[in-house]
DNA sequence: TCATATTTTTGATTTAGGTCAATTACCAGG
DNA sequence: CCTGGTAATTGACCTAAATCAAAAATATGA
């Protein structure tokens, strides 16, 4: 755990705290600690009960739900900044809806449920913040089911890497996967193998090329017009 | 347009107003109307202005999206007392994600965003009312992630009519679908084909029988311990 | 450095479920 | 009571992607 300072500096950081006061915040900071995690360690398990939600401050975080075959699927992967399971506190049953392991080292910022939901009571600010985070995240589940259900695995994939692209106007660009591609590829409800496959036609077609975690796009207006 | 009695006993019924003083309920009131859809009567489109929010009286509404390829799925059929829309209160583009389409003669409530906004300011319990409802529809939004992802057709759909069954611990359920196959198998991302193939299946090894709308299940245990 | 995992790729095969086309059942309106 | 229209079913066929199995590439660590 570290000192109290830390903890505050981080807590600064998070978009859900921009509005309390430093009387709040440091109250807020009392109720929160850093988390530090070993690559591979999970931070808490489908169904356990929820009694603080987090922020990742440096690190990759691996967000997934198992099957009651036993299978996985990767909802999301959290990155430095991102709030995650504070959804959590408004439901009936207080339990995580996912699994939460670290893919690499994290810190982790772990913030009392309880404490929060006082500050909740103090902060107008506060609660709009949160309720325009969890709109956002309504938004993007919608957009997710689109892509489960009305396409292919390959225009998932393709979607994907357009996404990844900042200079929309570029005519080529370089991708850097963040996550291995069997973890990307079960984001996308894809299987390792056929991922490998898809990326294999699609150089072939020569819209792009693959060197281990790089993407090289050759021809982005090409792989826009890819309807599947 | 009702008269403003009708409008605020509507309001009155909408979980979101519960906190509401009398005052505000007619503030409210004021910029609400009920709006009358005929079957098949489009109530807003994807990607337009999203001004109001609604709440079902009375009827069946269905909330679909339509992909790029032009196909359509269902994302929900929204039932009476249910609010819908009101997510949208917080994004960042105030534009609706889903069309919305009256299965049959419907009466909804039209609430005027703005006002609502308003109101929230002065509304502590109101905010914590629509973060629970927010927080409870991205609950449903992983569950449905879940379905799509991690389960095939035959599952998905026992799985619904598993969930349709009141008395979790009879033996044998009737079940009367309420909407057509069509539109259920949308809602479960299935083609009708394919659901009627799958309802065949199942009635061939005795599992259940089926009549028009209504579903007999003969073996509850059975369909429960269906693992694909 | 070599040795052992782990990740990724490739090939061969299978299958669930989509597509297309046609038939049958089920209505609401005249 | 027909009748035109939608909904549901059925059959034949096809394809995308899963599965199984194995090899190749890459990373990890003693």
């Amino acid at each position: 755990m570290k000192n109290l300072r830390d903890v505050e500096s981080e807590l600064r950081k998070h978009i859900l705290f921009s509005a309390l006061t430093p009387e709040q915040l440091t109250l807020v900071a009392r109720h929160s600690r850093i988390v530090h995690l070993v690559e591979g360690e999970i931070l808490f398990q489908q169904d356990q009960p929820a009694e603080r939600f987090f922020r990742l401050c440096s690190g990759q975080i691996k967000l997934s739900r198992l099957s009651m075959e036993g299978t996985e699927h990767v909802i999301e992967v959290v990155h430095p900044g991102q709030p995650f399971a504070e959804a959590v506190l408004f439901m009936k049953k207080r339990v995580f809806p996912v699994n939460a392991e670290a893919l690499m080292p994290c810190d982790v910022l772990a913030v009392d449920s309880a404490i929060f939901l006082q500050i909740l009571y103090d902060s107008r600010e506060t609660c709009f913040r949160l309720m325009a985070d969890m709109s956002y995240r309504l938004h993007i589940f919608v957009n997710e089911i689109d892509n489960l259900t009305l396409q292919n695995a390959t225009f998932r994939l393709v979607h994907h890497l357009l996404q990844q692209i900042r200079d929309c106007k570029a005519e080529t660009a370089d991708i850097e996967l963040v996550t291995s591609k069997q973890i990307l590829a079960s984001r996308l409800s894809i299987k390792p193998e056929t991922f490998s496959r898809i990326l294999k036609t699609l150089s072939q077609q020569g819209l792009l090329t693959v060197n281990g975690r790089t993407i090289h796009i050759r021809d982005v207006q090409g792989l826009r017009c890819f309807g599947s």
